[in-house]
DNA sequence: AGTCAATGGACTGGAAACAGACCAATAGAG
DNA sequence: CTCTATTGGTCTGTTTCCAGTCCATTGACT
């Protein structure tokens, strides 16, 4: 009885060598708003630790992100490796093109992100908040919000990490910035519209709220509202 | 701004070496009943293709597994890797002891669990299934409840897993795998008592029925009900 | 002006992982 | 009974990655 189910089970245990791996989490860092233009990366002795990486590699990943473009570093006592202010503008590839790439995996990562998202929210309001979180919540909700054009997928992408830093639960974060990786490259693809973006502002205000009144229902529900209009989009514009 | 969420990000890139991980991967697949006693794993060059691995660190990784007891290799054609009859027992590890170890890692792994298996159990509702998976679903529930007390936890896993296959979404699917791993580790230190065994069947038999209903209100309430009952007894053996 | 701690930069030897080719056994097909 | 396709078992040379060490630079502090 050898089920379909060991696709699951048997997929490639790594994406990549260690060096594309590590070039690929910097990135994430930068393109989600973790790390935001004239922040300062952690030390390499530091980083190399965390992310269980020689240092010899991460400075390979490091140096290919300089030569692309993403950030530059300098020597000496505070100095240190910074993004930079000008980000590389994401190559906008025919959307058709992406779409015929991801083939099924469009369903596949518009399924998990909404387990994931609808599920954070949920879980964000279970909780009552400490102050500190509560306020890591309404800045990055207001950074958003004043978001010029060409930042606005990098801080819309922090403020639904953030959510999902205050479950508390470090897997779950992780498990969404990686979903989100994988949709971004898609929503690059699409024209980023002023109206949409006040529409959008206001759901990240609803489930924000939703979220710090502690009700579960309401936050689970407004952030199924909200992503729905994005699934839209993009199913729109990739068919 | 430097956050604190970047630990998030900033995670290892790996847990461990490609050999580690590969036996991790094995045994994940014994121990969550994709393969089942007496069933024979893919050709090595198969396995080794799919899990991005060299042949060589997938025999090791086997060879492991043949000392540890779980697998038995037979040369010529026809041969293969099966996986064994008699499978190695868990050790009991104290509670207390695991309890310490996975620290906060319990409640982040019983959050992500918790919105993984609903959001699942909602999902798979959502769509209509074709008979190929409905036959899947009874399947898994028939084995489950005729499971006697020593395979109880593999096929109860296996059921869970079949119920994130038929979202349809893979990823979905490793992520509730992989959660799984770490909460087993966690069970396998707590006795199974017939009675909630008995309970248990129930649940997931309502569950099953919502999915194949076509009803995601009912299988997310009771798939969070049958959670609810879990996590209630974890938490109660390990304080 | 001098000091010094923190940081990036560079080098070396060793271990792990890989790709590929080849060998050996086995059981069904003819 | 023989043949042969398939599978595990073995070996070799190469590449990647790593751990550790030392060097070079910088700027705040004294």
């Amino acid at each position: 009885m050898v089920v379909q189910a060991d696709d699951a089970v048997f997929r490639p245990v790594r994406a990549g060598n260690p060096f594309e791996e590590t070039v690929e989490r910097l990135l994430q860092a930068i393109k989600l708003g973790v790390v935001v233009p004239g922040d300062r990366l952690p030390p390499e002795r530091e980083l190399a630790t965390r992310l269980n990486v020689s240092r010899v590699t991460l400075r390979e990943a490091i140096h290919a992100l300089t030569e692309a473009g993403y950030v530059e570093s300098r020597r000496g006592r505070y100095g240190g490796t910074f993004v930079n202010e000008n980000l590389p503008k994401p190559r906008r590839t025919p959307a058709k093109r992406l779409a015929r790439d991801l083939a099924g995996g469009l369903d596949d990562a518009l399924t998990l992100r909404f387990v994931l998202e609808t599920g954070a929210a949920e879980a964000a309001a279970s909780r009552t908040l400490t102050p500190a979180e509560r306020d890591h919540l309404e800045r990055c909700l207001a950074e958003t919000s004043a978001a010029r054009l060409a930042d606005y997928r990098r801080l819309d992408s922090r403020l639904h990490l953030a959510i999902a830093e205050v479950t508390g639960s470090p897997s779950l974060t992780s498990a969404m910035a990686d979903v989100r990786m994988r949709l971004n490259e898609l929503l690059d693809a699409i024209p980023l519209l002023e109206r949409n973006i006040q529409h959008s502002n206001e759901q990240h205000r609803a489930v924000v709220d939703a979220i710090l009144a502690d009700d579960p229902d309401a936050a689970r529900r407004t952030m199924q509202e909200h992503l729905a209009g994005t699934e839209a989009l993009l199913r729109a514009f990739l068919e």
